[in-house]
DNA sequence: GGCAGTTTCAAACGCTTATTTGAAATAATT
DNA sequence: AATTATTTCAAATAAGCGTTTGAAACTGCC
């Protein structure tokens, strides 16, 4: 028995439970059980699971941002540079195995799960963050565009670590060779070449609506 | 009360709340009811949810190659021009609404839920295509490249479109504006757009791999 | 030590949902 | 028309799971 509250050893027993298999696939009993608590404890202690999911999202949020600190904003740096710590920062985490690298399998599984909390943390935690990028990238870009072409540059640039944590996650069914990215691996290379795609990508667009 | 058989009234009811709201989400009795069928019927006909769920997979992804058929490989246009052709296809799929746009939905629930047909869908619908990416890729690239780095870019490249996807199907509480991808608008440019990021980052990959 | 407040506990409750059942209705076959 | 096979139906079953409950154990305070 740890020496914690039972508060934080829930929080900390859910974190990579709910990680893995997302809300719904997600029992209190295998909480409690892995928190060493009783089947009750959720209850009592958060009122009911979808607390407890709230305050697991707010414990790794900010452990992923605490490991991994960018700027708040591109005005500093400058767009280009900006995007490109985004960029690292985001792919860093993703294949970090501490508690930091549970937030974006986190993220990942709420993609696509509409929890009772997910309006409230969509609004709490991804949105203020894609509209910085959005930011970035506009200045990026830095020329007239189109609302709709902008909103969709940025789901492009971010798409591309979104997908690759969401092709990672999934590590053990993939036909390819994507589970080769561990500890085991230099994976500098590997966010170099990310990063080169990411931005070419950016590139490409910008010349285009050049001409 | 339709003079379909009562299998393919399941079907093709079943598809797009399947589509809507992932297998897990789904109840039986919901699909009954849309099909004008009685409770009992997914049983009787498919023998479990499950197999109602393998069929639907059946039928919309061949919907959806229907729709958009594309070169078996890129052997004879090419590797760039096989990539652009997949990539349209995949978008248009994405953005077109009658049962073919269902398929991504569902490739996109199924993403991130461990349904008990997943491993077998996978490996079936899912994989074959990836392979074949991946060789264009190759071919694309055109030199020497380390296999992890090889599926990293086939990662790349995929989640150009897969993230386009899940960025789409949330529109409702997306923070930007993708919702305004309609059939309302002109979506050329668009699919133009996400064509020259893709294309470019793979380019600027191979330029960097020169170096 | 005694007492009030807090936390833990095992059992039970209530709800949802996939599946089964056995009879009734319908269709096919002779 | 009669018999058999197939399909439909409403009700029942069974299992999973979040939550509640009320008693027991524990803690801090006088």
């Amino acid at each position: 028995m740890s020496t914690q509250k039972t508060t934080d050893r829930l929080i900390a027993a859910a974190a990579p439970i709910f990680a893995e298999k997302g809300y719904r696939e997600t029992t209190v009993a295998e909480i409690c059980e892995a928190a060493d608590a009783n089947i009750a404890a959720v209850n009592y202690h958060f009122g009911d699971k979808a607390n407890l999911y709230a305050e697991v999202w707010k414990f790794l949020t900010a452990a992923a941002k605490a490991a991994f600190p960018i700027p708040e904003n591109h005005l500093e740096v400058g767009a280009e540079q900006w995007l490109r710590l985004f960029l690292r920062s985001r792919l860093e985490c993703i294949f970090c195995e501490d508690t930091a690298g549970l937030c974006p399998k986190l993220i990942f599984k709420e993609m696509n799960e509409r929890t009772p909390k997910h309006e409230e943390l969509f609004l709490s935690y991804l949105k203020p963050n894609r509209i910085r990028v959005r930011n970035a990238v506009h200045d990026f870009i830095g020329q007239e565009i189109e609302e709709t072409q902008l909103d969709l540059l940025t789901q492009n640039f971010m798409g591309v670590h979104i997908s690759l944590n969401a092709g990672y996650q999934k590590h053990k069914n993939d036909p390819l060779h994507l589970h080769k990215f561990s500890k085991f691996q230099n994976i500098r290379p590997l966010i170099d070449q990310v990063e080169t795609f990411a931005l070419g990508g950016l590139k490409e667009v910008r010349k285009s609506l050049n001409s």
